[in-house]
DNA sequence: GTCCAGGGCCGTT
DNA sequence: AACGGCCATGGA
C-alpha cells in the first residue's frame, strides 16, 4: 500500500510537532533595519551541502559588520566577503553566488525586495535558476522561505526517503516536486498550502537526521510500519 | 583520523 | 540524461 505525501505529513506533524523553520518578521522598518528575508537568501546559499551550524557562523559574522544588507554586499571586496563566509564552507564559490546575487537584486530591483518577490512565481524560478551558483533547490528554498511563495523544497534528505517509503516518485528533483505538490494541492485549501511545504520540508530534514540516515534507525521511526526499506531490513 | 553536512558546476560518457 | 570530481569548514 503506497504511503501518500499527506499522510506523510500528518505522521510527521503528529510526532515531531511545528518546526517553524526561518519564520520572516513583518514588523520590520524598511529605512530602519536590513530586510529580514536578505539573511535568509544567503543563508539559502551558504548551506549548500553544507551543515547548518557553520552557517550560522559565516551569517553571525556577517552580521556583525552590517553586511546583512544587499548594496554592501553588492559592493563588498571579495575577499572581505570570502573570509567572512569562510565558515560555512566552499567560501571561495559561495562569495562569488552572494556577491552576484546582491548584484543583481541591486541593479534590477534597487535593492527592494518586495518588487523582486513580485514577480510571477514561474517567471522568478527561471531567473533565480538563470544565475550562477543558484540550482532548484536553493531557489526554491528562497522562493518558499524568504518570498513566502507556495513551491515544496526537495533535497537529497527528501529524495532518500522518496527511495525508501512507498512514495510513487522518479528520483528526479521535478518529479519528486510535482508529485508532492500533486497531493498536497488536492488534499489542503490552497491558502495553508505554503505553510506545509515549509513544514513538510522541515519536517522532512528532522526525520531523515533522526531516523532516515544513510546508515537508519528504525527501530523507534514513527513511518516504520509504511516502510519497504524497513522492512528489507534483516533485524 | 574518518565521515559527512538542508548543492551546484563542469567536463566526460 | 547520467555520472564523477571538485569545492572546504567544523562538529560528531
Amino acid at each position: 500500500m503506497k504511503l501518500k505525501p499527506h499522510a506523510l505529513y500528518e505522521i510527521l506533524m503528529k510526532e515531531f510537532g511545528n518546526q517553524n523553520w526561518w519564520p520572516i518578521d513583518r514588523t520590520y522598518h524598511k529605512k530602519n533595519h536590513s530586510d529580514p528575508r536578505f539573511e535568509v537568501i544567503i543563508g539559502a546559499i551558504l548551506t549548500q551541502n553544507t551543515a547548518w551550524s557553520n552557517v550560522e557562523k559565516a551569517l553571525e559574522n556577517l552580521k556583525s559588520k552590517n553586511m546583512l544588507e544587499i548594496q554592501k554586499i553588492a559592493e563588498s571586496d571579495i575577499e572581505t566577503l570570502q573570509n567572512l563566509v569562510r565558515p560555512s564552507g566552499f567560501f571561495n564559490q559561495k562569495a562569488s553566488r552572494v556577491k552576484n546575487l546582491a548584484q543583481h537584486l541591486h541593479q534590477n530591483y534597487h535593492d527592494d525586495l518586495d518588487e523582486f518577490f513580485d514577480n510571477n512565481l514561474h517567471e522568478l524560478r527561471v531567473e533565480l535558476l538563470s544565475l550562477k551558483g543558484i540550482g532548484p533547490e536553493t531557489a526554491d528554498s528562497i522562493l518558499l522561505y524568504a518570498g513566502n511563495l507556495p513551491i515544496f523544497v526537495v533535497d537529497a534528505y527528501t529524495k532518500r526517503i522518496c527511495e525508501r517509503l512507498p512514495l510513487d516518485a522518479s528520483n528526479s528533483y521535478n518529479d519528486i516536486q510535482h508529485y508532492l505538490e500533486t497531493d498536497l494541492k488536492r488534499t489542503y485549501p490552497e491558502k495553508e498550502l505554503m505553510q506545509i511545504y515549509n513544514e513538510l520540508h522541515a519536517l522532512i530534514v528532522l526525520l531523515a537526521k533522526n531516523h532516515c540516515k544513510k546508515k537508519p534507525v528504525c527501530h523507534i521511526c514513527p513511518l516504520q510500519n509504511h516502510c519497504k526499506f524497513k522492512n528489507n531490513l534483516s533485524q
